[in-house]
DNA sequence: ATGAAAGCGCTAACAG
DNA sequence: CTGTTAGCGCTTTCAT
């Protein structure tokens, strides 16, 4: 591997000379030695060390996204469109997996700031002591959850409330009169808010909100199949608004195995608009997110914050009602 | 932002001691200046700069991963199989989505050896100048992609012949006398080895190949969806073996459009085993590979060879039949 | 048991 | 138009 020097000593010039050619500021460069030093630097096949650059000016390009999983569709779109964007702007991303576990998250926090990242995209535990991220002296975008920081740091959210406020009057608009709701019991504004968008939903079109219709666990299949099982025992159901499409998925598990019809029988909505919600049966109706874009606007609200441009650091984003099959 | 330099000087010692102490290789340090030192380190909150240590030691403990997507659901599970792998290990790893762009793989191929990346997995278009896997200096491992490097690299596959060769055999065991293929048109080897494995069970078993059931386009939804109504034109068809989960799910979702009964009517088998693969209606039959696995597989041959430990560079890990509803 | 000093590979101010 | 030089923050050898 060679360095900036071998390729300035073999064009015979200092490696300032070679460093400005590479860096384009070669304004006052002779098109003839820069036209040899590029000779050299593909012949010899040189590639800079990003590290030592990194050092000497205090940027790395590299942006850190603490996500709970990967594995996780939403997750994974939220990460895409991270990704492609931090591409297209000359950053790349290291990618953390957090099981929404706190210790996970300092862990990964710490380990970022060693590695000198310019900026963190985190999906942050509402329990994850908001003094750890005040700590942290890097700019940073909270997606997925809302929490208040005590510090200038920026937010991508949805309007959730309004979401299942939508999904529920959906469900009674298409005749609906004994919804139940599966959701997760995490106490964070997000789950909060879906579900005081169901409950306001049942109030305003005049039902009464039935605690034993209300099922919490996780966002997660299992949940769903548990939470349908949940609602079918505490009495008649004819409609579920999930919490999001992975507890739609388990709910629909359910229902068929106990031979109940969707949509004719129960129908079910979901949230989010995964990718695979089209392709289950029946297609899942559901509140779509613009998830790609959640990625897209964090690394654009976050490069912003790292340049120090002018910025709004709240971006709500829109959802909207996908009809499709299950309701 | 603290240096090692102040912290030193509010110790009362030199920046070398400070190192040591961080580093562990404080033997010779008394427990009394040990002891000061990090409380002064805790105290100011210092964090040492990783950039300015791996410029001097020449390792960064950062891999890339260069996959075509993260929001399939195959890489995704590798991906977090890695990550998970690596962050045991005191590795920490750079996302890249390919797409299976060539010029992605290159660029991306490019930027990692700037970043000084201590090694790479890459599931490599096969179509890549061989050349330019070559001329990259770094530890890599190639997964789900069995390329012929002209030198050391790892490589991490499935045995994908034997894989197709059982879910076609089990599709004849379960009475199936018209059976259609529907897969990736992609040259590589991985693809070649499904189509052979499809062709030999059906040879063993007296039937002969008919290419017009023989359907290739990619490893997606979509393709599957089309796929199947290419089958259903082109004759009777009562079992489909397709290239990979998402396929089947496309095929599953044409077969429930035409009203035809899954697996009464036609019987269906996917490959790879993705995790919403038990979750779709009716559940996929597959041939599971050990996705997860392979991930952590793969970062702990990179790391062995990184390491210089002596390691096998190929690894075939094991497919199996998992028997659900659809088949 | 501790410190001085060199140097990792690069950039950028300044000099010429 | 090009070169000299200092220094980014750390580790490590060698002295003491």
């Amino acid at each position: 591997m060679p360095t900036i020097k071998e390729i300035a000593e073999l064009a015979k010039v200092s490696t300032a000379t070679v460093s400005k050619v590479l860096n384009g500021k070669d304004k006052y460069i002779s098109e003839k030695t820069r036209q040899r030093i590029l000779e050299i630097v593909e012949k010899e096949g040189y590639i800079p060390n990003g590290i030592a650059k990194s050092l000497k000016i205090k940027k790395t390009r590299t942006i850190g996204l603490i996500i709970p999983d990967v594995m996780n569709p939403f997750f994974a779109e939220v990460a895409r469109g991270a990704e492609d964007t931090a591409e297209e702007r000359g950053y790349i991303v290291i990618i953390c997996n957090s099981d929404n576990r706190i210790d996970k998250e300092e862990r990964y926090l710490n380990i970022l700031q060693e590695k000198m990242v310019d900026g963190i995209i985190m999906t942050a535990s509402e329990s994850m002591a908001s003094q750890t991220i005040e700590r942290c002296n890097i700019p940073m975008v909270l997606v997925d959850r809302d929490i208040d920081i005590n510090k200038p740091i920026g937010h991508i959210t949805v309007n959730n409330e309004e979401g299942t406020f939508m999904a529920t009057s959906h469900l009674i608009k298409k005749g609906c009169k004994n919804i139940g709701f599966i959701s997760s019991k995490i106490v964070n504004k997000l789950s909060k808010e879906r579900l005081e968008g169901y409950k306001r939903a049942l109030k305003e079109h005049g039902f009464t909100v039935d605690e034993d219709r209300i099922y919490l666990e996780n966002y997660n299949v299992e949940s769903g199949y548990r939470g349908a099982s949940h609602l079918l025992n505490k009495g008649d159901i004819d409609g579920i608004c999930c919490g999001n499409d992975l507890i739609a998925i388990g709910a629909i598990r359910l229902l068929k195995e106990r031979g109940i019809r969707i949509p004719e029988e129960v129908k079910i909505i979901g949230f989010d608009n995964i990718s695979i919600s089209k392709y289950i049966d029946p297609p899942l109706s559901t509140i779509a997110q613009p998830i790609y874009k959640i990625g897209q606007e964090s690394v654009n609200m976050l490069i912003s914050i790292i340049e120090r441009k002018r910025t709004s650091l709240n971006k709500v984003l829109h959802v909207e009602l996908v009809e499709r099959g299950s309701c």
